[in-house]
DNA sequence: GAAGCTAGGTATCAATTACGCTCTTGGTAT
DNA sequence: ATACCAAGAGCGTAATTGATACCTAGCTTC
């Protein structure tokens, strides 16, 4: 494993490549919203309410852009443009799925040891 | 899976958490050279030739802060520090293993796709 | 005894991204 | 008039990263 940090540039480096891109703050949350299937952009908007109109834009541009997510638009009145996952994309999801669930498990070892850092920084 | 967006406030969705967390740009290239074993701070310096030494410390820091990562101080003349995976971190980085296999099998494909949309953008 | 080396770290400043808010577009239906 | 749906433009702020200089404590060297 280690071998990636030697062997390779550090630009190139897949597992930061993917992390950087889906690290950011509403990647997941899209990706996450589309495994349930199909999703137009105004439903996307409803699952992630905090997300603003610029935001989600610009991130399915990215997902897209990655071969993540696929769009297709009808060009209707009112325009109507559907989002869904690619194979890629929905392989990705099977990976991150396992890592969702360690997250459930021990995100609260995580908050407990960020107090007692926070609390030894303080008064120790 | 998509039950997350709804049943929990945005902020605390927990696979989000860690992937901005570990997404930053240089988390987990830590992580992974403290995989091979304890290393000090100048052996992570040469591991990751283009991190600075603020970004070194401030990252370092953070993952300590987390849990994820253990910090051992020698006061001696030079000081020594060393720093290690903590049990959650190993557990972690279990995690993030296939994570980077999968990444690893398919940069490809995604690299592929951002050329296919940047040339369909430029010249569709 | 003043200068410079070491390993780890801090402080300061500048540049770059990321993100959010608000306004605009364009046909249609209420 | 007003709202809908998807999106783009412009502007401002917050967060992230990088460059540089400085600090500490003992040790060697001139």
């Amino acid at each position: 494993m280690r071998d990636i940090l030697t062997s390779t540039p550090i630009e190139s480096c897949p597992v930061r490549q993917i992390l950087t891109d889906v690290g950011d703050k509403w990647s997941i949350l899209i990706l996450i919203a589309l495994s349930g299937g199909p999703r137009r952009f105004s439903a996307l908007r409803r699952d992630i309410p905090d997300i603003s109109q610029k935001m989600l834009t610009q991130t399915l541009r990215k997902l897209e852009r990655d071969g993540l997510v696929s769009r297709e638009v009808t060009p209707s009145t009112p325009p109507r443009v559907d989002y869904d996952l690619t194979a890629l994309g929905a392989s990705l999801m099977h990976q991150i799925t396992p890592l969702a669930g360690w997250a459930v498990r021990h995100l609260d070892e995580i908050t407990a040891a960020r107090r007692r850092f926070d609390w030894s920084s303080t008064s120790g």
